[in-house]
DNA sequence: TTGAAAGCGCTAACAG
DNA sequence: CTGTTAGCGCTTTCAA
């Protein structure tokens, strides 16, 4: 009937006070006079006992998903939901789910009732479960489109296809593109993008992958990069393009003069590996704002001067606020 | 009087079902008529009622708090801890604490009653707040020691001895070490360790510093190094160490010709950085797992082979377990 | 499968 | 500042 383990009745039994003096020292600690507190307090260590869990406290918080939170491709997800999250008072929980749908659904369902709200980033879930997720609890995804859910996205489309170009005016006739996951929306934008701006070029463009979006990942690419032949690779993300600049240069191949390598997202460790990365930049923090200023617009936590005409539609392309400098723009190797 | 902004009560009279019916459906959906169901859930939705929040649901969760999860020292030990709770059946909460004592505090404090336990990484807080939270909620710290609250400790001092040493044998006579964190117990010990070394050495040692654990960090100190009229610089940490690298370039300086600089952790970003970075390496993986470990234990949930007879003690170093290989070993620049 | 009702854990009003 | 007590939210037993 509604028993826990251990009991306020318990701890007061212990304590030789009555019940409402322990109520009292859970919520209102300063009303109960110190030694009478540290007893209480002992009984409840001694016993075990967990106070109760007000969703006031809890609920001040906003969940974050990553599939990778080693990934810098997050950073910048991160900090700009941090920065509105903090304007709002509310603190952010961060989760890395490992590249593995399960792990991810388990941690949307162990924050689903203690955050106020989870933000899921390039998810690896179904559309059923993130829409059940959506009935519980406020949700807003970044880079992926499913039908009732807030969805911010960020497209490369018109970066990737200046990369392309970029290389057809190099010279290069035969060029491919590494898979990511392949259950990522982002892999299959960069994907059409390039077999569009090929097909328009005149060029050939070779699929190898998918690989993990990982270093590790793209060293494994590097190799079946080389074997088909191609002059010029453009990778998933930055990563997997560091990981390929890696393996390349232990078998000696040298970069660019025997092949090009494009990364994508301008991420950390693009402008310092060796040789330099060209790369596309992507409006990550922007992202992280709007996709967290959208969620706090659910939460009714939110003044929300900006992003509220974009928040109209539910699905939507995140455009830099800080002028057309830093959307998808391609950055040559430093 | 213990009174709730919505009820179960409410929504069975929207759902026009009996209150247990109601409570049914939080606990044991699968009892219930899928038609009913419905009903209950979308009257819940409707009202806006949150279901009360059972321990259990939310307190199988760790949380661990990192100065900035940007910084790839937190890498692995993030990643061990992983591999630990995942082993227990528990799942991870990550926070970053912005490098700021205020917001790790509240963190902490936010925290405190949704997590079963917490562990503190290279934390910037006074003894008092931790003393504090481990009587609410079991904690471990790593690299920080507080007596009364079990702490993991990696020292690198036999390591950064190894780097000056062999800083001397290149000949160099005048080194400085570029200082991180003022509250940080890694710096003291690094710094201390080269004082050392490069007195027994007779070497002249110059302090700089402090500065931000950052690639911008790094390169505000390239130039006091330069000033310094140094021949080689250690670094706090990795990203410092970057910084230095690519303010160095910006600015002509060769390295290693002109300047020697060695880092600290062997981080994601060490191992392809142009020119690759000197640095020591550190066990963070098994400090992640021997952390986590430690924490299971205190709550009863672990079998813990591993690990057990380093629990005897609260202050431990942690030794690799793994072999000698990876304690606190210099990696020459590759 | 559902409702009625009993009873538990907890809080808050009130008295001292 | 603390105990008594009424009463709320919720779960669970029991019966239909």
């Amino acid at each position: 009937m509604y028993t826990r383990d251990v009991t306020m009745r318990d701890v007061a039994a212990r304590a030789k006070v009555a019940v409402s003096t322990v109520s009292r020292v859970v919520s209102n600690p300063e009303r109960i006079a110190a030694p009478t507190r540290e007893r209480v307090l002992r009984a409840m260590r001694e016993l075990g006992y967990a106070p109760p869990l007000s969703r006031s406290t809890t609920s001040g918080s906003v969940a974050m998903l990553v599939a990778d939170i080693t990934n810098p491709f997050f950073f910048d997800l991160i900090r700009g939901s941090q920065e509105q999250l903090k304007a709002a008072g509310f603190s952010q929980l961060l989760i890395d789910t490992e590249e593995s749908p399960v792990v991810e659904a388990s941690s949307l369902e162990a924050v689903a009732d203690s955050a106020a709200g989870v933000i899921l980033t390039a998810t690896r879930l179904d559309d059923a479960p993130i829409r059940a997720a959506a009935e519980r609890i406020p949700v807003v995804c970044i880079n992926r489109a499913v039908s009732g859910v807030t969805t911010v996205m960020m497209s490369t489309r018109t970066a990737m296809e200046d990369a392309v170009e970029h290389l057809a005016t190099l010279g290069h006739r035969r060029i491919c593109y590494v898979h990511g996951p392949p259950v990522s929306w982002s892999d299959a934008e960069r994907w059409a993008s390039c077999a569009d701006a090929g097909a328009r070029l005149g060029l050939e463009v070779i699929e190898v992958g998918p690989h993990e979006p990982s270093v590790p990942g793209g060293k494994a690419a590097a190799d079946d990069v080389l074997d088909s032949g191609v002059t010029a690779v453009l990778a998933f993300n930055d990563l997997v393009a560091i990981g390929i600049l890696q393996r390349l240069s232990q078998r000696g191949v040298r970069v660019p003069e025997d092949l090009s390598v494009v990364g994508c997202d301008d991420t950390f460790g693009a402008d310092f590996c060796n040789p330099p990365l060209t790369t596309l930049t992507v409006p990550l923090l922007e992202a992280g704002r709007l996709a967290t200023t959208l969620l706090l617009d659910k939460l009714g936590a939110a003044d929300l001067a900006a992003g509220r005409e974009a928040s109209l539609s539910a699905h939507l392309t995140v455009r830099s606020s800080t002028g057309p400098a830093r959307t998808g723009q391609l950055v040559l190797g430093r």
